[in-house]
DNA sequence: CTTCTATCCATTTTTACCTCA
DNA sequence: AGTGAGGTAAAAATGGATAGA
């Protein structure tokens, strides 16, 4: 199904991702659920190029499906006027209605009254494809009715949005229109395809992010587990005072990763001193009589 | 300050396509 | 081979929020 492409799309956005963070571990500084038209060079570089590779292989092959189910090369019928004359509701209707809801209204009268969106828009789908769109398949349906009908975008259609996407996630009106008349859509349609494409964007940085969550919460589980049994063996080795003054100290827990400091390893004294700045290595502290070079992990510094 | 307009986002609905029994 | 059900992604619609004039 579709979501075959998807699913490899993810993993392989997922496995590069985790990658990449692993060598920074951090998130994502610039994350895609808040980015705007002034950060998307961020997501261009990182996180985008991933998605787009991916969807990018989706996209071919819906494409190729298209071609091989659905369209057999046919003539091209152009017609931008009509492009022009519907699409541009948010200037001419919004001066006559009000809001965006009167623009979709307009629309759907236009292409249920004698007007030509829709049907038109078949058509100028099927010209801007690969001279796809046999005319009697879809141009024929319930077009005339008003109804909405889908509106599978071409290959090329599709390929000059992504590229337009990756340049720029958000479209000021001049673009928009520019780029609707150079694909022969509404300008409609290419806002709602940014839409709906930074909304698929987010989604899929969303998923990333959970993932790499994910990761950090494993491996801090699987620390913290360690880090128990570390400080059970340590409370076991207090009831046995003699084993404990000969024993070399732990590996770990040796150092405070904050201050980088050796800590205290003692089972006597409270471990809120042990973090001190000020003194980390209390009177009390069985360490003291160890000379340092014998302390493995403050003899590494 | 209010109103209007345009835009965006989140969510929902609709549509086309695919797989499978 | 043909067909319908179910699933999915994509396109479109809807409603709310917000910014700017």
């Amino acid at each position: 199904m579709g979501e075959r492409d998807d699913g490899l799309g993810l993993s392989l956005s997922l496995s590069l991702g985790l990658n990449q963070k692993e060598s920074t571990p951090r998130l994502n500084p610039t994350p895609m659920a808040s980015y705007s038209s002034s950060s998307h060079m961020h997501m261009q570089n990182s996180w985008i190029q991933m998605f787009q590779s991916s969807e990018r292989n989706s996209d071919v092959g819906s494409f190729l499906r298209g071609l091989d189910v659905n369209r057999a090369p046919s003539r091209v019928v152009v017609d931008v006027e009509e492009d022009a004359g519907v699409s541009s509701p948010n200037s001419t209707v919004s001066s006559v209605m009000s809001g965006k809801r009167n623009e979709r209204e307009l629309v759907a009268a236009a292409g249920a009254g004698g007007g030509r969106t829709i049907e038109d828009n078949e058509t100028e789908r099927g010209s801007s494809s690969l001279g796809g769109g046999s005319d009697d398949e879809d141009g024929g349906g319930n077009g005339d009715d008003g109804s909405r009908k889908k509106l599978r975008l071409s290959k090329e259609q599709a390929l000059v949005l992504e590229e337009t996407f990756k340049e720029h996630s958000t479209l000021n009106p001049k673009q928009k229109m520019a780029l609707a008349k150079q694909l022969n859509l509404r300008t409609r349609q290419v806002e709602v395809w940014f839409q709906n494409r930074r909304a698929r964007t987010k989604l899929k940085q969303t998923e990333v992010d959970c993932e790499y969550l994910k990761r950090c919460c494993e491996n801090l589980t699987e620390e913290n587990r360690r880090l128990q049994k570390e400080v059970s063996e340590l409370r076991a080795l207090k009831l046995s005072p003699q084993l404990y003054m000969h024993m070399k100290p732990p590996t770990t827990l040796t150092m405070c990763p904050s201050c980088e400091r050796v800590a205290v390893a003692s089972s006597s004294v409270a471990p809120a001193p042990v973090m001190s700045s000020s003194s980390p290595m209390g009177p009390m502290s069985p360490w003291a009589a160890i000379p340092l070079r014998q302390r493995p992990a403050a003899g590494s510094r």
